[in-house]
Formats: structure tokens, C-alpha cells, sequence
DNA sequence: ACCCAGGGTCATA
DNA sequence: TATGACCATGGG
């Protein structure tokens, strides 16, 4: 009953739509290339992209720096904005080899690796946090526009307030943990995608009974 | 025909 | 610091 309200949220989230199991890769590098490639854009659309690029056996940094980008925007097509996304990759392949690839990047600390892929062209905020909680399993909550959406209209956030602010607010808020992360931030986008997507009200919605909006 | 999607950069004030 | 233009495909 006193349960904080982000842990309740949680377990609402949970007993509906289950366990999600996410990042849906088969390695951390391709993780890290999904991150990319969604921005702002339907996962649909991404797993296209994606498929195309491990037909041309192209899925990992030596093969698409070595690719020129007019075939490699081609390839990434499907997943839209393709010409800004074949150069973010190629930024995020250079970093990834230049950083001396996955063994020595997970040895780093959480704060200078997430420093490291703020600056990478093409990396904000949400993209370096995927990447932090789903490829390297650190304990970051990754804050994306379902969350802002769903959190402001419970009356549990402000919608319009900058990301390290919500991203506090958060892991504040939860017991820490990559674990609890992963799995919160899965839900709150599997919630978003098939429930409450751009609509005003859910009064049909699982999270009705703890939504300001309804309310009032 | 319209809106939106698992954002980020860059130019401008 | 805070807006606005821009990137572009595919599904509802």
C-alpha cells in the first residue's frame, strides 16, 4: 500500500505483459547497431535493416567500416533516415575498434564508458544509455519518450524536464540494479507500443487505477 | 491523407 | 538554454 509508487508501477507492468527478456540480439555488437538504428524510428523497420546487413555478412565493425557508404546506407534503408544512420555507424564501429573492442570495454567504469559514447557523433543520452544497461549490463535507467509519456501523465513526472533529471529521478526511486532496469525499461516500451501509443486517455489501459490523468 | 515511431545534430537567437 | 529544421521508411 506504501509500496513507492515506481516499484508499483513495476509490478503492474510485470504481471501484465511478463517477462520481456531484452535487448532482443544475438550479441552485444548487434545490440549496440539496434540501438542506432531505432532512433526514432519503428523496431519493425530496424529488424529489416538489421537482416540486411547480416545477409551481406556484414553484422560487426571490420566489415561495415570496409564498406563504402552509399552500399552501406543502402542496406539501412529500410530503417529510415539511412544516410545519417550509415555515418553514425561507421562513428560507432570506429569507436568500438579504436576502444579495443568488447573484452577492454567492459572493463571500463561505467561513468568514463558512458563519457566515451556521449562522444560519438550520432550517440545521445537514451542511445549511450541502451547501450550501457543492455550490452553492459551497468545499472542506468534509460529514459525514451513512452517514459516520459506514461510517467507525466501517472503525475509522476514532469514530461518536459531534461534527461539526466528524469534519469535521477529514477534510479532514486528503485532499488538499484541492472536487473530491475532492463526489465522496467522493456516493459515501459512493450506497454507503450501496444497499449497506450499517442492516445490522450486509457481508461482501458492496466495502469488506469494508479493514472493522475483519469482521475482528474 | 495524416500521424507516429524504442533520437540526435546542427544552426540560430 | 532553448527552440526549429532536418533526417526518411513503413504501419496504422
Amino acid at each position: 500500500m506504501s509500496k513507492p509508487l515506481f516499484e508499483s508501477v513495476y509490478d503492474t507492468l510485470r504481471t501484465h505483459h511478463g517477462r520481456q527478456r531484452w535487448w532482443p540480439a544475438e550479441s552485444a555488437f548487434e545490440m549496440m547497431v539496434g540501438a542506432v538504428l531505432t532512433q526514432n524510428t519503428a523496431w519493425t523497420n530496424v529488424e529489416r535493416a538489421i537482416d540486411n546487413l547480416e545477409q551481406a555478412a556484414m553484422l560487426a565493425p571490420r566489415p561495415i567500416l570496409n564498406c563504402d557508404r552509399p552500399r552501406l546506407a543502402e542496406l539501412l534503408r529500410p530503417s529510415g533516415y539511412f544516410n545519417v544512420k550509415a555515418r553514425r555507424l561507421r562513428a560507432l564501429c570506429q569507436w568500438y575498434v579504436d576502444e579495443g573492442g568488447m573484452e577492454c570495454l567492459k572493463r571500463r567504469q561505467t561513468r568514463a564508458l558512458r563519457e566515451s559514447l556521449l562522444a560519438v557523433n550520432g550517440i545521445g543520452p537514451e542511445t549511450a544509455d541502451d547501450i550501457l544497461l543492455y550490452a553492459f549490463k551497468r545499472p542506468v535507467f534509460v529514459i525514451d519518450a513512452y517514459t516520459r509519456r506514461m510517467f507525466s501523465r501517472l503525475g509522476l513526472i514532469d514530461a518536459e524536464a531534461p534527461y539526466e533529471e528524469l534519469r535521477a529521478q529514477f534510479e532514486a526511486g528503485l532499488p538499484p540494479g541492472a536487473r530491475l532496469f532492463n526489465e522496467y525499461h522493456a516493459l515501459i516500451v512493450t506497454h507503450g507500443k501496444h497499449i497506450c501509443q499517442a492516445r490522450p486517455k486509457c481508461g482501458d489501459c492496466v495502469l488506469a487505477a494508479q493514472c493522475a490523468y483519469v482521475h482528474s
